[in-house]
DNA sequence: CGTCCACCCTGACCTTGGGGCAGGGTCAAG
DNA sequence: CTTGACCCTGCCCCAAGGTCAGGGTGGACG
């Protein structure tokens, strides 16, 4: 039986776990003691002191690659130290704190990472008769844009919220839905879009693009993403958003290509 | 030049790294999207939806391994996990806090760890003229008397402040401060330990032990850590207080052995 | 005397959320 | 033809230890 405190007691002491104890061996915060005949490590009381204020900091938050510089360092330059040490931590809190208000924001309002106006014109989607699949889609290119063209999100809504304030606007968005079955090479599409691009030109209201988004680098890429969402599960709507563009573009409405 | 956006396109679109998105991959949260002929990934619309939905939560503090359960459950699971991880957020911030505060009574009046008091009571002894390295022995020793028996810390302190309230016990302090550097067969080291036992035993309030000391478990080995630090760099009063325990003992105090 | 259990030893691999680097292929422009 | 900006895979790295494997020790019990 050889003097000193087995790891297991400093450890429990300073409550800490012997893992724990190695560890800030292997960083050198703590010095290896002697060992016993057997190997074991056998401590002193100066060891526990250190261990003691080891823990003692690394449990106030400060990393452990700075405990030991800090504790052999001078008061003045421990406490400049430790000054930083908590101004970090205050950064830490408040960042944490945004991210629990997200997170409620989330919990609360939003369907799906959308805020409650988009959510209430989803709504009104679906009263009008709209099919989810139909909904969640729109839903999806509403994640999109907010994602893509964050500063125009808002008045992207209140275009939508137009749109869906105008009945006749409403009637043909359903026949677009209904487009989503139809053959590539039905008439009725080449009709649709030309009855949508009337509507849209003689209410520029529900067609205007902001200047922010034309201003965007990548404009071209983000309208295409937006815009052509999903075309590749409904060719019907592609199709016809490509005729639709056409007219536009060809009454001379600037419209990204691609 | 082939359809659907570059990995760095997306990543840039969604606010991440590249290095981020391979991570997501890798994770099974995003979908790995067709490669083009020399081996791109090219992403679509939906892959922008997902990983906006991906990156939305885990800059909420979502656990990476979590957000993929969640995104693919239905709504009403959906905001439970949220509020769950909210709430762990709440704790982990009430945490950070809880550091600070630690922290900052640190950096405020604590002189390595120590309490406002006892800083106090070591400040007077270098008043009295003992010498910075038996004040730096006597706060370490307070050091590990906070860290091995907190809870009869207050009374470790009113009994020093008792001690340091007594000149005749300072100058037997003082004695002893001296006598680390005399012969370890000195005759004066009898002498001192028969005049602090006696002193001791006439004053009792300044030798009384906790009963929550005893009731510890490895209360000796306890005692011994406090009252022989250092002493293995001081054999004299190693003696020394071997001596005067021996005298306590003698008068039937009972002190722990070993 | 043997056996059991608790403790000790080292070393290697796992965690979170990616960052950085090596070594090599690809694309578009000058 | 070269250059620079991308892209690919695969490997190791961070903090602060946790966990597991495989093996040695010490003290108590029968």
């Amino acid at each position: 039986m050889a003097y000193g405190l087995t790891i297991g007691q400093v450890a429990a002491f300073a409550g800490v776990t012997v893992k724990t104890v190695r560890h800030y061996h292997r960083l050198a915060l703590v010095e290896e003691p002697e060992r016993d005949s057997s190997g074991y490590r056998r401590y002193g009381s100066s060891d526990m002191v250190r261990l003691v204020q080891v823990r003692t900091l690394a449990g106030a938050g400060v990393p452990l690659a700075e405990i030991g510089g800090l504790l052999d360092a001078g008061p003045e330059r421990f406490a400049c130290a430790l000054e930083d040490v908590e101004r970090r931590l205050t950064d830490r809190i408040e960042e944490l704190i945004a991210r629990r208000a997200v997170l409620h924001r989330l919990a609360a309002g939003d369907r799906l990472l959308l805020p409650e106006r988009a959510c209430v014109a989803l709504d009104r989607l679906a009263e009008f008769g709209f099919g989810a699949a139909y909904v969640a889609m729109q839903q999806e290119a509403l994640v999109l844009a907010r994602a893509l063209v964050p500063e125009v999100f808002d008045r992207f809504l209140i275009q939508i919220e137009r749109q869906l304030g105008d009945p006749e606007y409403v009637e043909l968005l359903k026949r677009c839905q209904d487009a989503e079955s139809w053959d590539l090479d039905d008439p009725r599409l080449g009709e649709l879009a030309r009855a949508l691009s009337a509507k849209l030109l003689s209410h520029r209201e529900l067609l205007a693009m902001p200047a922010e988004f034309r201003a965007r680098p990548d404009a071209a890429t983000r309208y295409g993403l937006i815009n052509h969402h999903r075309e590749d599960q409904a060719p019907a709507a592609a199709r016809l958003n490509e005729l639709l563009e056409a007219n536009l573009r060809a009454a001379g409405v600037d419209i990204p290509h691609q």
